[in-house]
DNA sequence: AACAACATTTCAAACGTTTGAAATAATTGC
DNA sequence: GCAATTATTTCAAACGTTTGAAATGTTGTT
């Protein structure tokens, strides 16, 4: 094979000229003659040369990488949320290294520090569901390298960047359409108290009811961790009251709202399908349901990864100050199935 | 912020030492003083330093990234085999830059150029369902770049290193156990002819039903390229035949096999309820399904995964030779629900 | 006091590329 | 035919690290 490597001294031997000839010709500097650039070009694509990205990278003091640290790849909305970031960032020159944190803060320090030796360019971030404590990725904004939180972010932290979706809307939206199928008690389900999303999601409910006579009852509200057995003690929770059985579910995340399904059939509730279920997320496994729910709340994920990519490029083309902090909302869509 | 990046030549200078000295200091070279070392590393942890990972490429002619191409993220399969891939590269210091093809063979090309431009240490692939020239994954091995082929691998091509399921076995236990509970019309439905395991699945299927004296028949067998018309149609041509009805239905992926239950139910196909379904995946989803199928055929993707890195690791380290090639199985499992 | 033996530090080149300044070659005007 | 332009090429330093060889410093032995 190949013994020596192909580089630009190699070529720049093999057509007797200097380096920085080769250089340039490849890189189609104007000083250079046409003819040579042919010669150039020509010689190095016959020998196959590729231009060494460590060394290019260490000239410019770029990696031309970026960063993406997110809880799980089995999320499918995570998972969505990179095709969006990737086709931008590959159209910029830029290749994107993922690191799942597993939800585990030990992992997600531990995937920040392998990034921060990596000298990525910038960083996009979900944070763990445990993350309270920032010095692992305040570290990066330090060193001057941009970071922006998407969809999961420090929701008392002002100062930082931020793209997410606008769930508030979204839940709102998804509540209003069930009272206007004539729902007097509808549940929330909620998630993770620590994830902001799962207040804000809260909040849009709640006006909902408010903005349209429904009054709040608390009995109709509660809150999951995702682990199974904590979601079931929710459901149970809130179908506990014979008095105040509610006939609509919106849910944090389809995940949990098929287990609350799964749990009233298996119980046989005696209104098992006559409630009426939406949830965030619109997974295409639904169409695969002998009873899906009435309608998702499409959250966009591609649109969220995208937004997220376009601004970090900003920060790093310092098109945007780095501490001239931004926030980006993306809507949310009521898909109604069926 | 930080105006002078945190280098060897800074850490030198404020400690009035040579820059050789602090990167031994540092490496913990035995020539060095240890009080010395300690200062050094103090100092270093002071100041943050990190060391610049593209120079220490560039020096090592290594990039210490893995590059990884695989059709979809969306596929449990292919995240499942990533966490298998990750954990293992991490811990000998590969960071893992993942690609997705969309099956698509052009962006498969781009995505192979990209990574060689990066300079990866080594490649892990699953090609697209069109690839059938490998040229842009051969340029990887022609320059001494080892590539591992998992999953889907190219059939016909021996000199290749792969990692694979053994869907062969899968395939069989899964006919065996239909077999043995009673049925004598089983029918086979095949992923993209293309795919090597299509065949190789069909050969297990029919192994067992001549091992075990069940009769062939091709009305039994048909295919499809995952496209959801292409499905519903190979589904009515396997229950066209009211003579030869089958009783049970092995599927090349879950997602597939989902299509055909929907779309029995959706006829109201009059034995719908009795057939029984296996299928490659074992989906999380299947939990909530009402009729959910008899077994699934768990491919252990994270296994896969792990076994991929391990060889191309050694591979990296010239523990294997380049063309000594490889082959590794991964057994199935059959998951029986309920 | 001289010198071997060892401990410790520094020198200097290398990895492959980029790029402004300097050098050289080719062309033009007069 | 020679200076003045302009076109083209080369020089040389830099990016941040590693590492064998060379230099320097310190002890101990006689």
């Amino acid at each position: 094979m190949n013994n020596t490597p192909v580089t630009l001294k190699f070529l720049a031997e093999k057509l007797k000229m200097s380096v920085s000839t080769v250089s340039k010709a490849l890189n189609n500097y104007p000083t250079i003659n046409e003819y040579t650039k042919q010669r150039v070009q020509e010689m190095a694509r016959d020998l196959h040369f590729t231009p060494n990205k460590s060394a290019i990278n260490l000239k410019e003091k770029k990696s031309h990488i970026i960063g993406i640290i997110l809880p799980n790849l089995l999320d499918h909305f995570f998972t969505r949320s990179i095709y969006g970031v990737e086709q931008f960032a590959t159209q910029n020159g830029y290749n994107v290294i993922i690191s799942q944190s597993h939800d585990d803060l030990k992992k997600e320090i531990q995937s920040a520090n392998m990034l921060l030796r990596s000298r990525v360019d910038g960083l996009i971030v979900a944070i763990s569901k445990h993350t309270q404590d920032f010095a692992h990725l305040d570290q990066f904004e330090n060193m001057g390298i941009p970071v922006v939180y998407y969809t999961r972010n420090p929701s008392f932290n002002l100062s930082c960047h931020k793209v997410l979706g606008n769930t508030f809307q979204g839940c709102y939206q998804a509540t209003k359409f069930l009272i206007d199928r004539g729902h007097k008690k509808i549940a929330y389900l909620g998630g993770p108290k620590m994830i902001n999303f799962t207040h804000e999601r809260f909040n849009g409910y709640i006006n909902a009811l408010n903005d349209n006579q429904v009054p709040f009852s608390s009995e109709l509200v509660a809150y999951t961790d995702f682990d199974k057995e904590n979601t079931i003690s929710a459901i149970k929770n809130l179908f506990a009251n014979p008095e105040n059985m509610p006939t609509a579910l919106v849910a944090f995340k389809e995940p949990i709202m098929f287990d609350a399904m799964k749990y009233l059939k298996s119980i046989n509730h005696p209104d098992f399908d006559k409630i009426e279920y939406v949830g965030f997320g619109n997974t295409s496994f639904i169409s695969y349901l002998d009873s899906p729910p009435i309608a998702s709340i499409e959250e966009n994920p591609e649109s969220v990864g995208e937004n997220a990519i376009k601004l970090l490029i900003q920060l790093i083309n310092k098109e945007i100050d780095i501490h001239n902090y931004q926030k980006v909302m993306v809507d949310c869509k009521l898909i109604v199935h069926g």
